[in-house]
DNA sequence: GGGGTGACCCAGT
DNA sequence: TACTGGGCCACCC
C-alpha cells in the first residue's frame, strides 16, 4: 500500500478526532477541509477512507443519509451501537446530538 | 496532459 | 421508500 498522500493525511488526522459516540459524514469532513484547505469533495473523501481508512476510527464515518459503508456493515454497527449511537433500521440516526463538528 | 475510478451527494421521478 | 443521472475531485495510470 502506498503512503497517504497530503490531503489523504488531512483526513485522517480529522477522523482520529471524532469522539466515541458521535459521527461525521463524508460530505461534513469534505466541508470542513475543504474551508480550510480549500481541496476535497465528499467523493473523494470516500476514496481515501476506502484506501486508507483502516487506521483510524472508520466505523465514525458514515453517508449522508447514515448508511455504513459497504462490506463493513456488521462491524460498523458493532462498534457504533456499543458506543450509543442510536440506529433506526439499517443506518444510523443523523440527529444533531450524535453529529460532531470540530471545535 | 487526458481518461478512468470511487466506502459521496442531491434533486428528480 | 427506492432508484437514477449528473456533478463532483484527488489520485492513479
Amino acid at each position: 500500500m502506498n503512503p497517504p498522500t497530503e490531503y489523504a493525511e488531512s483526513v485522517l488526522d480529522l477522523v482520529e478526532r471524532i469522539p466515541p459516540g458521535r459521527v461525521m459524514s463524508y460530505g461534513m469532513i469534505a466541508e470542513y477541509l475543504r474551508e480550510r484547505t480549500g481541496r476535497g469533495s465528499p467523493r473523494t473523501v470516500g476514496t481515501v477512507m476506502a484506501r486508507y481508512g483502516s487506521g483510524v476510527p472508520w466505523h465514525r464515518v458514515v453517508s449522508g443519509a447514515g448508511r455504513l459503508p459497504p462490506g463493513h456493515e456488521q462491524t460498523a454497527r458493532q462498534r457504533l451501537e456499543a458506543e450509543g449511537v442510536p440506529f433506526r433500521g439499517q443506518h444510523v440516526l443523523m440527529a444533531d446530538p450524535v453529529l460532531w463538528w470540530p471545535e
